[in-house]
RNA sequence: GCCCCGUUCGUCUAGCGGUCUAGGACGCCGGCCUCUCACGCCGGAAACACGGGUUCGAGUCCCGUACGGGGUGCCA
């Protein structure tokens, strides 16, 4: 029975999509498309003090880049407040739930003595069997969940494994503020169950409140979804995952030049495994994905990694696919990364001509406008001192002989141009490297490029000779 | 402090008691290719945290220690 699978990713609008949510998010879209069910979108909005407009656009935009799709409109949870008091008030009705009159001082109080006394436990049902006629007039009550004291609640998590808790260790939680709104693990339990979830998979920072969660949907007689708890992803120091090294919006990811089917490769392999494969396709991930072949262990994220599968996938990019996705960038990169011209679409033309040469060098789709320079540029040309030294008397003497074999060219292929190089060079009984870099510094103005014959092409015939012309003497 | 989880090359991982003199990938080092740089190809260095058990046999099972992570909120 694996029809009826729904997933749901739950993100709280409280920042941009970072790389964890986006794993997350991955995987419960992965875990559901793979089994033709349906993953729901929950904007865990209420805490309406932390949560923003901005926040929610970036991760609904983020998730668009990223290719994952959700079903039905995306559900947010502080519409569905009335619900959830209205769960709330169930409880109390069946003497499951009970309100506390704890001032914050008694709470500290409690704290402080578990603490001292090495319980885990810190609320100490000081209201859990009180009258409440005691009730002080004076202070609002916030709802708590009345959970069983002895005995063990069990979770079989997909990922961790049976995780057994002492119910002793599971405090009373509070279920409903003194503002009387709900809090984050009722309104969980009530909004996965009424949105019909069947599989919970999220970050394994929600282990602890599975095991409360699993006590509320025992309460009221409902039946928990799967439990499946990703660990973390860490920065390259194992420590958690800070902006310096990834903890960046999805957005970031695309600005740096990355492309989404990379980051999904990426995200993918980081903690789950399917043997030793390491280049997946959206359907064989889709096919694969499982959840218990999730490691239990926090994994580190690695750009090296994310590079080397971002240059394979630039690879095996299509050229004009790759160059509006470079041109999409252009707004967003600083000034020095832009190239010059960048409204000439003439320009943009011959960087597709180019492109076959440049992403077999590039690692991210900015690496492509940056060795995609020349096509930018305008004469005369900027020459780094590289460049300047190749085009010494010697170097431009060479090039200079380049001048009427390339013009005699009337087909202008990168086949016609190779044999008029090469029988130039044979001809001056040069080697082909002693013409090759002067030439390329002449076209490029640096001493790296694409293969010479390919930049030669791109760049046109009557362009490529007026830059020879300019340097050659 | 207390509760829960984890620990295989630098990193991501394969391994589910004998096939492990531990495999793959990234990175690193060396070589080949070569018009530069890449790509590609070939080769190399590199790991079972530690200590006890269980077993004919342990990376694989159990216990402990160390280390790491998560939780311990009227945040999610």
């Amino acid at each position: 029975m694996t029809k009826g699978v729904v997933t749901r990713f739950a993100p709280s609008p409280t920042g941009f999509l970072h790389i964890g949510g986006a794993r997350t998010a991955l995987f419960n879209w992965l875990y559901a498309r793979g089994r033709g069910g349906r993953m729901l979108l929950r904007i865990e909005d209420t805490d309406r003090k932390r949560s923003t407009k901005e926040a929610i656009d970036a991760i609904l935009d983020g998730m668009r880049w990223l290719g994952l799709e959700w079903d039905d409109e995306p559900v947010y949870q502080h519409t569905r407040v009335s619900r959830h008091q209205e769960v709330v008030s169930e409880l109390l009705e069946k003497g499951l739930a009970y309100r506390c009159y704890a001032t914050p001082e008694e709470l500290e109080e409690m704290r402080n003595e578990a603490h001292a006394e090495g319980r885990t436990a810190v609320y100490n049902g000081l209201w859990r069997d009180r009258d409440p006629a005691d009730a002080p007039a004076s202070v609002e009550p916030a709802v708590r969940f009345k959970g069983p004291k002895d005995g063990e609640t069990v979770i079989d998590d997909q990922v961790m494994g049976t995780i057994t808790v002492a119910n002793k260790d599971l405090d009373d939680l509070i279920i409903q503020r003194s503002d009387g709104t709900p809090t984050y693990n009722l309104a969980v339990v009530v909004d996965d169950h009424d949105m019909g979830v069947t599989h919970a998979i999220r970050g394994a920072d929600h282990l602890t409140n599975a095991s409360r969660q699993a006590q509320i949907y025992e309460a009221l007689g409902w039946e928990a979804p799967v439990f499946a708890h990703v660990p973390l992803i860490h920065g390259p120091d194992g420590a958690k995952l800070s902006k310096r090294h990834g903890a960046l919006s999805v957005q970031a990811y695309r600005t740096m030049g990355y492309l989404p089917e990379a980051l999904r490769n990426y995200l993918v392999r980081l903690g789950w495994s399917h043997g030793d494969d390491e280049i997946f396709s959206t359907d064989q991930m889709i096919e694969w994905f499982d959840l218990p072949q999730i490691g239990r262990s926090p994994a580190r994220f690695d750009f090296d990694k994310l590079e080397n599968l971002n240059a394979h996938y630039i690879r095996q990019g299509d050229d004009q696919a790759l160059a509006d996705c470079a041109r999409a960038l252009v707004g967003e990169l600083s000034s020095g990364e832009c190239p010059p011209n960048a409204e000439n679409d003439e320009a943009w033309e011959k960087l597709v001509t180019a492109m076959p040469g440049l992403k077999e060098r590039a690692k991210t789709v900015a690496d492509i406008l940056n060795s995609g320079r020349f096509v930018f540029v305008a004469r005369p040309l900027d020459f780094d001192d590289k460049a300047k030294a190749l085009l010494d008397a010697d170097g431009r003497a060479v090039i200079q002989g380049l001048v009427d074999p390339l013009s005699a060219i009337d087909v202008w292929s990168v086949e016609n141009i190779e044999n008029a190089v090469r029988q130039y060079a044979e001809r001056a009984d040069l080697k082909l490297g002693k013409i090759a870099q002067p030439l390329r510094a002449a076209l490029t103005g640096r001493t790296v490029s694409p293969g010479i014959f390919d930049v030669v092409f791109a760049l046109g015939k009557d362009e490529a000779i007026a830059r020879i012309v300019d340097q050659a003497g």
